[in-house]
DNA sequence: GCCGTTTTCGGCCCGACTGTTTTCAGTCG
């Protein structure tokens, strides 16, 4: 049982309980642990063994108990009998925009409605409107919100929204009546994928702005529009919420708007100790005096005593502490990123030549590129034989020649085979500047099983970077199953990388297990794992983000090491 | 259910919008 699977359990049990009507702050407090045990970074188990479950802060003695019961048998007796008599529909109809628990359960008591489908049902013969409290907008509202979970199940990549938001920026940037805009919310964090934007505008004229953003020729429908917030659906499917406040405003407003919700919780409970009450709008001081300027988040989170904690960081699992003391790391930044190792060209299915992506690597500034395609048990995407990876050599030395200002790097994305053992011979792999060591089969293998085969593959002398861990694609297909702890110590012990791969659809490893990967003392290799020229950048553009998120700073990758100790150090070359 | 230098009880973040009401509950972020 690990970490994610006990915070599903911890956030099953608040959901339940908030749908049966529980006191809230119970509710809160389980929704609390939840995000306590996804910041940990040790393995729970670990933490139980130990007894030590109890200092964490949101655990209690009752958690804490059944905590320790769910890890030490895999099962919870309090979940079984709370979970009695709930169906498990009631929970989809929770992700409905607009609906709630309390909504849920009057459906579920006066209709006994308990799934989407015939919640559905129940919407297109009007018995939903006939309720009291419900009517016919709620009725179509929740029609259209069914719809709309169908088609997309809720979320998109953050590469796929980016575009679309910048847009909208750039497009307000030249209204009159707006004097500050920025991108807030999830998208500004960094997260993997969002359900929609948030955009905020600084401006003294709020209709103005409302009436700008219904002319923008992106938009596609109206789902709102109030006196401050106007909420639309562009072209695309897209949702966004933009909100405008008065531009003394600005910086509160965009620290509210950034998030995340646990964030601001904790921070206003900050602010309360201090004498401050905070909103939207301004840090209230309680004796009634006048506000202080706040002309920047930079200046709000001195006020209240902390050192500037980035939005990338803002989860509410511990920076707030760190910023209080002083003790935050100075995260890595885009232009740390030296050089990238993980890159494919059309020997295996990439759409450019070797010499193109040098080329391109060169133009983006960087100071080394590693050329490592698939290998022979990679058919499906054209892998490379010993044979071929010997033949493209040539092709690897010729673009060096032509490129002397960049150091190119040939490997290889080596396929970890079900046994752990890499799919080319030793001797070729030895002859290699680097190995790049991935799984791409049998991704959903039993997880002691899987733990073994990192172990093993790990131990093999040729291997630098883990590529990809969690085997995962967002929104397509869940992590591999495997425990973090003996294969974070096999790292340690033969100096392996773990990779932070910035395709947008990857982000692997992800934010979580890149604190507890940092935390164990494992270097990371940020990587674009390019298929083409225009997706070289990617490390710096997303796998930094994600690295960010897990509170890594420079000295935590390899690959901003400068060329020579990167090739020394790392490599172990020459 | 958690928490505590006003500590073992009595608090627990705050406001906008919506749809339903005629003063408010629910949802959202």
């Amino acid at each position: 049982m690990d970490n994610r699977e006990v915070e599903g359990v911890l956030e099953e049990i608040a959901q339940i309980l908030e749908l049966k009507g529980t006191n809230t702050f119970k509710v809160r407090a389980y929704q609390n642990a939840a995000r306590a045990v996804a910041s940990l970074e040790e393995d729970i188990g670990v933490l139980v063994a130990e007894k030590r479950l109890s200092k964490v802060r949101g655990i209690g003695k009752s958690i804490q108990e059944k905590l320790t019961e769910l890890v030490q048998s895999g099962e919870l007796k309090y979940l079984e009998e709370i979970r009695e008599g709930i169906p498990a529909g009631l929970f989809d109809m929770l992700r409905v925009p607009g609906m709630g628990p309390k909504k849920t359960k009057v459906l579920w008591d006066e209709l006994q409605v308990s799934d989407l489908q015939s919640l559905k049902a129940a919407c297109e013969d009007g018995r939903v409107a006939s309720l009291k409290g419900f009517g016919k907008k709620s009725q179509d509202k929740i029609l259209d919100g069914i719809a709309h979970l169908a088609e997309t199940a809720g979320r998109r990549l953050r590469s796929q929204v980016l575009p679309f938001a910048n847009a909208l920026v750039a497009y307000l940037k030249e209204v009159d009546a707006v004097e500050r805009v920025d991108v807030a919310g999830s998208l500004r964090r960094g997260r993997e994928t969002v359900k929609d934007a948030d955009i905020l505008v600084g401006s003294l004229d709020a209709p103005a702005v409302m009436k700008a953003v219904l002319d923008y020729e992106g938009v596609d429908s109206v789902i709102g529009s109030g006196g401050t917030k106007t909420s639309v659906r562009l072209k695309g499917g897209l949702q966004v919420d933009v909100r405008v406040v008065k531009p003394e405003s600005f910086a509160c407003a965009l620290a509210y708007f950034t998030g995340s919700k646990e964030f601001n919780i904790a921070l206003r409970q900050l602010a309360l100790e201090q004498g401050y009450s905070l909103n939207e709008y301004f840090l209230l001081p309680r004796d009634g005096s006048k506000p202080p300027t706040i002309p920047t988040e930079d200046a709000l989170h001195e006020r209240l005593g902390l050192a500037y904690i980035e939005p990338h960081l803002r989860e509410n699992t511990g920076e707030i502490a760190a910023a209080r003391g002083r003790k935050l790391p100075t995260l890595i930044q885009p232009a740390d990123v030296q050089g990238v190792l993980h890159v494919h060209t059309r020997w295996s299915d990439g759409a450019q030549s070797v010499e193109e992506m040098v080329a391109q690597a060169e133009a983006l500034g960087y100071a080394y590129l590693g050329i490592s395609d698939h290998s022979e048990a990679a058919d499906y995407a054209n892998g490379l034989s010993a044979e071929r990876v010997r033949a493209q050599r040539d092709e690897v030395e010729a673009a060096r020649e032509k490129h002397p200002k960049i150091r190119v790097f040939h490997g290889i994305e080596a396929d970890i085979l079900a046994d752990g053992a890499i799919d080319l011979p030793d001797d070729l792999l030895e002859s290699l500047d680097f190995v790049i060591a991935s799984v791409h089969m049998q991704l959903g293998m039993e997880r002691e099983k899987m733990t073994q085969r990192l172990v093993k593959a790990l131990g093999h002398p040729a291997v630098r970077v883990l590529g990809h861990p969690l085997g995962r694609k967002l929104l397509q297909r869940g992590a591999s199953q495997f425990d973090w702890e003996p294969v974070l110590d096999a790292a340690l012990e033969h100096g392996v990388a773990i990779e932070v791969n910035g395709h947008p659809r990857r982000l692997d490893a992800d934010w979580v297990h890149i604190r507890r990967i940092r935390a164990k003392g494992v270097k990371l290799c940020l990587n674009p794992d390019a298929h083409s020229m225009g997706a070289l950048d990617d490390a710096r553009t997303y796998a930094v983000v994600e690295a960010r998120r897990g509170w890594a700073s420079a000295g935590d990758v390899v690959n901003t090491l400068p060329l020579e100790r990167f090739e020394r150090e790392f490599l172990r070359l020459g």
